[in-house]
DNA sequence: CTCGAAAATGAACATTGTTCAAGAAGAATC
DNA sequence: GATTCTTCTTGAACAATGTTCATTTTCGAG
């Protein structure tokens, strides 16, 4: 993304582009939030009576959103700040409330363990999905082959899960 | 990283580093070639003797070594080759020698399985701990935090071999 | 010492984020 | 409607950085 491309898209001038978002990276944070609320928008889309099936369908629309706007991802995970300014008090909000929807179903699959652990249980399986998701999409590396991925997550998923203690269908 | 220091650290012009490097792509892939290799060193002083062990070693090796040189890592998975070039073969197979470090202990935790399932496990947990990783050393979004990290790790491989019917001491 | 190939140089160029003085547009007052 | 003040918009100019290439330097061969 360029800040002359931006203003030729928008028919204006450059120092409107400046004068609106500030700088490059308040640009940048603008599309991280639209990118973060339309991932919120996906994932609220999947149904929460069961927590399994949802936790599967999470992770599917992740996927899905990740596939359809790789770009849009990766400038909300990969982009640094100039300056080493801090990161947006209101995008970590924002990108907790899309989490709390994945936090959700695992503390109803726990209903045993300490609040603080599972909490961090989520955390975990979160990365961890990004990570395979992310890696998987770049196609390069050491990572799970696209055509692949869907399958295998839900395997992640219900291995992960199996290891927690959780059986299926239960 | 800029062309001009790279110069002026090497006391020499900036023509020289073209000459050297061809262009600043491939500054940065003579970069993560040593990023590779400094892993693998890393990466193969971990024992091989118990393979649970080992997976446990080199997690925490991995993770180590994404403590002290973050930089170097987010290089080596995070530059994109200008122009749609194609990611370099020989960075590929390095990377592929330090996997295999990876693969072994699985195979032999996994005796029963499916070769072809075994390597996809592991490319899987590969992306997996390499999420959490480099999420967690971000410090931001829904991470693991970084203090945690460490114990979280090994709890994340155990839980997972436990969820694929391996038993712990066996 | 001379010549030619190879290497090194850095000025100049292209791209891109950024600034800001000047101008345009609009609001307020008379 | 005219004047004045405020606000917004503009794009030329600047800074930083990757890139090129004619020129210069180096250096070995004859």
């Amino acid at each position: 993304m360029k800040v002359r491309d931006v203003a030729e898209a928008a028919g204006c001038s450059i120092g409107s582009v400046y004068n609106e978002f500030g700088d490059f990276d308040g640009l940048i944070l603008t599309v991280n939030r639209e990118t973060v609320q339309a991932l919120t928008a996906r994932l609220k889309a999947v149904p929460a009576d069961d927590p399994l099936r949802q936790l599967h369908g999470l992770a599917d629309a992740y996927l899905g959103f990740a596939t359809e706007h790789a770009n849009l991802l990766r400038s909300l995970f990969e982009h640094r700040m100039e300056d080493d300014r801090p990161f947006p008090e209101d995008i970590l909000a924002m990108v907790m409330d899309a989490f709390a929807l994945m936090h959700a179903p695992l503390v109803r699959l726990l209903p045993g363990r300490d609040p603080d652990d599972v909490a961090l249980l989520s955390r975990m399986m979160f990365s961890a999905v990004h990570g395979i998701i992310s890696l998987g999409l770049e196609e390069r590396m050491v990572a799970v082959p696209p055509e692949m991925l869907r399958e295998r997550l839900v395997q992640f998923v219900d291995t992960h899960l199996a290891g927690l203690g959780v059986t299926r269908g239960a």
